[in-house]
DNA sequence: CGATGACTTGAACGCCATCAATCGCTGTGG
DNA sequence: CCACAGCGATTGATGGCGTTCAAGTCATCG
């Protein structure tokens, strides 16, 4: 169903609106769904479509040789994804659930950006938003432990969630590591060390992936950290 | 010395040419020099100005509360910095040596974007490729070991600085080991390592920043590894 | 019901951070 | 000229965080 794309968090909304116009406008556009676990497009693919999640989340990584996995963003409802500027993706893409998006054809982009102005202004800010979260990322695998990485994902995560309160978690632990830079392991201990901390509590689901964060300010703490590895603020 | 930093690589001398362009056209620009060591602007600052390297070198970074420091990326001669495409830096930016920049005016930037399209363009473009390179960092630190992210940085540096085979870093170990999230002894101990393995050689320089690459394959083949932590290439 | 997959938890190892000592070069002042 | 402090870099010793290996639970599914 096509129904409730509504609830997207405000500043995004901007965002999603300038597509959401464009799919009116002259450019192409079409709805697909995907199941959960397939790919939506693959890495150094020929760009030909941008994405907009309309239900689902979807999450964009890069392999290694080796198979290792590091996920670049997790994509939810009204965000904007594969939006390359370029002719090939720099990621994969994989629907995390089954997912509805909207795709509209890149090439009628680049038509109607000859055109309009503000289409290629758009672009520009879209790609900017891109780049401020990249540069997040990069301060959170350069600089934090794991607590503070985890703690991060979880206040993240607890933005961009629509339901107040509880975070309904579509991604599984590994995908959370690979995320973080961290091991799968390492994540489930992180959040068992909090949850005994008593900074957040787990629904009973039995795959652990609905969280009531209790203590946002002791989870905040943890972000921007005081000490680096002595003097740890003792989460256990 | 910081004597020979003249040519600027393939790629990068398209974007600089187009901002050179603009410095003949209809945009104010000037030149500014900065001695090793000084701020060029402060993170949160208004981004009054954009900056392309004529001569010497920059580093770009955020820090956190405690003292600890990202560096995001190293300028070159010829690399443009400074472009936020917001109203406020993300980043302080500092000379590492003795700089000479040329500045443009942003408002004028704006300005000119505003009657020539191809200018939106070129900044979209300008942006996707500082995307490039951050995303390309993310996936350095989130997958890779000390030894791989050293080695990768020999590989990128080895590939922008001018001087076929030999790099002359105008960096300090600390501003490596910011840019890598690892200790400045760790990088002390990678090269050093390096060398034993014979992959390189130090010149006859008191800080031991002058490097000749004697076996870029034995550093390609530990940036995109084969194996996590077991049975590592054994490079000592 | 056996198989699989996601998650948790425990134990041991190792990479890298931390602490510390040393060296070489630079600049300053006696 | 030399003494001395300061900075950058190297190297060694030690310890801890997070990985690795492993076992076990619970839910889902053929």
């Amino acid at each position: 169903m096509v129904t409730n794309l509504s609830t997207a968090p405000n500043k995004r909304s901007r965002l999603a609106g300038k597509l959401g116009d464009l799919s009116h406008a002259k450019v192409s556009s079409g709805e697909f769904k995907y199941s959960k676990g397939t790919e939506i497009f693959g890495e150094a693919e020929p760009a030909d479509y941008i994405y907009q999640i309309i239900e689902g989340a979807v999450r964009t990584h890069k392999l290694l040789s080796d198979g290792r996995r590091q996920i670049g963003a997790f994509h939810l409802p009204g965000d904007i994804f594969g939006l390359d500027n370029g002719d090939f993706h720099r990621f994969t893409a994989e629907a995390i659930v089954d997912t509805t998006v909207r795709l509209v054809k890149r090439q009628s982009l680049e038509r109607a950006a000859k055109t309009d102005p503000a289409m290629v202004r758009s672009l520009l800010t879209m790609t900017t938003a891109n780049l401020r979260h990249v540069e997040n990322h990069i301060l959170l695998l350069g600089c934090n432990t794991a607590r503070e990485r985890v703690a991060a994902f979880l206040l993240e995560m607890n933005g961009r969630l629509t339901s107040p309160g509880v975070i309904a978690l579509p991604m599984s632990r590994r995908d959370i590591a690979d995320y973080l830079g961290l091991t799968f392991e390492t994540v489930s201990r992180m959040f068992s060390a909090f949850a005994r901390k008593g900074y957040l509590r787990f629904l009973d689901d039995p795959r652990q992936r609905q969280i009531v964060v209790l203590n946002a300010a002791g989870l905040t703490q943890l972000g921007p950290r005081k000490q680096r590895w002595t003097q740890r603020p003792s989460v256990d």
